[in-house]
DNA sequence: CAGTGGTCTAGACCACCTT
DNA sequence: AGGTGGTCTAGACCACTGC
């Protein structure tokens, strides 16, 4: 490991354990530099990734900080990393299955191809499936993905995990995503398979998901009744405002 | 402005313009300390701007590319700089005006202690508003903040924007939210101030709202109707999965 | 004015990809 | 093997804070 992450996991260390107490400066960067056997530059950038955490900040002129936030921060940095792929809250004992409710192969929807920034010749899966949790039925997802970008999906993958396919057979890396999550009355699919009387909202989150290198494989909109589930997000600082 | 932020806009400009198109590499850290008259390590720390934005990325020893979805990105963080402060979509040329509809202070409910991290003896202003854009309601706003956090609240600032007040008046610094959406039937006064009929889905965005040193300072529910609005986000990279 | 963080340098070595 | 990005150094100067 280089060494300015191993220092900054030493740092973190300190402030996770109170050595560093929030709110209170942790020690100058000569100091550190010292303590390390290292240059300041090496300091700095291990002071640049607890500061991109969110665990301190950096004032010009007077010293580097602990965020009073920032047992908080780490906590949720933990839990975020233990359920990734998934925006949903649940246990680390509790086992998520699906049914396939429908899974052809098409060509795109104009939406689908202005989402998916594909053409209307470069055919895509067509997916829906009803999510468990626990054998209870939490929500139906509704996925289209080019199969050009995202070969050799079978049942099988979606009974498992589309990411796990992606990631570990394909070696693709998964980069950012954009999100819109908003309130619906419940259609028939969410009557029918979410048990949703006709008062009863929705809560609906549409994706685009990218690949490291920018492209798009994955428009789809996940539906859960409104007493199933949130969207959870931490969103950090704003440096520009 | 410092030299490796000005190259880093001189770069994002040429991506902007496609001088180095989407999909492909950009000249090596060496060619651009050369062409910048400057040293490798200050290139990099552009590099590291842009890799940041979502821009471009980096692969050892392979070089620097653009992403495939940069213009994407660009335009995104664009339209979210102009519309600071709000998670809401509205245009440029529409008026955001507010109704006091409550206005007291208290001492804090024991869930409003726990999000805000005070005690029972700080009190809290609370803060319900009726949100308009162009005489129009849209949105509901409970807002909890503590007195001695952000003091000199007056009616004259709810009408007007309560961040304004803090950054721009007590100068203090914005730093990370921690939100949680979801879906929820209408309440009584959803159905009195947005018009809401019983079978219309509410979007609720709670909120905790952190300064730059980590002190939360507003604990907040925004709600408005399902056709109202949407949330938007754009997840950015997770380089851990 | 002393102390602190922010930037920058010129060069070095290493790790990795490509051929 | 050659080219690329990743890391690291030792020192310098600057900008800012706080006494």
């Amino acid at each position: 490991m280089a060494k300015y992450l191993s220092i900054a996991a030493e740092l973190s260390k300190r402030i996770r354990e109170g050595i560093y107490p929030a709110g209170e400066s942790i020690p100058d960067q000569k100091t550190l530099a010292n303590e390390f056997n290292t240059s300041r530059m090496t300091i700095q950038k291990s002071l640049d990734v607890l500061n991109a955490e969110g665990l301190s900040y950096s004032i010009q002129g007077s010293g580097t900080y602990v965020k009073k936030n920032a047992n908080f921060i780490s906590d949720f940095k933990v839990r975020s990393d233990q359920y990734v792929g998934t925006t949903q809250l649940f246990g680390k004992n509790h086992k998520v299955t699906s049914k396939i409710i429908d899974f052809h192969i098409s060509n795109p929807t104009d939406d689908e191809q202005k989402a998916l920034k594909i053409t209307r010749n470069q055919p895509v899966y067509n997916i829906i499936r009803l999510r468990y949790i626990d054998e209870s039925a939490y929500a139906l997802e509704y996925t289209t993905m080019p199969t050009e970008v995202i070969p050799r999906v079978t049942e099988d993958v979606l009974l498992k995990s589309i990411y796990q396919h992606i990631q570990k057979t394909l070696g693709l890396t998964i980069g950012a995503a954009y999100r819109t999550i908003s309130a619906d009355k419940p259609e028939h699919f969410d009557r029918k398979y979410l048990a949703c009387e006709s008062s009863d909202p929705v809560l609906q989150v549409q994706q685009i998901v990218y690949l490291d290198d920018g492209t798009a494989f994955e428009f789809s909109h996940t539906r859960q009744r409104f007493d199933k589930g949130k969207y959870v997000i931490l969103e950090p600082d704003h440096p520009n405002q």
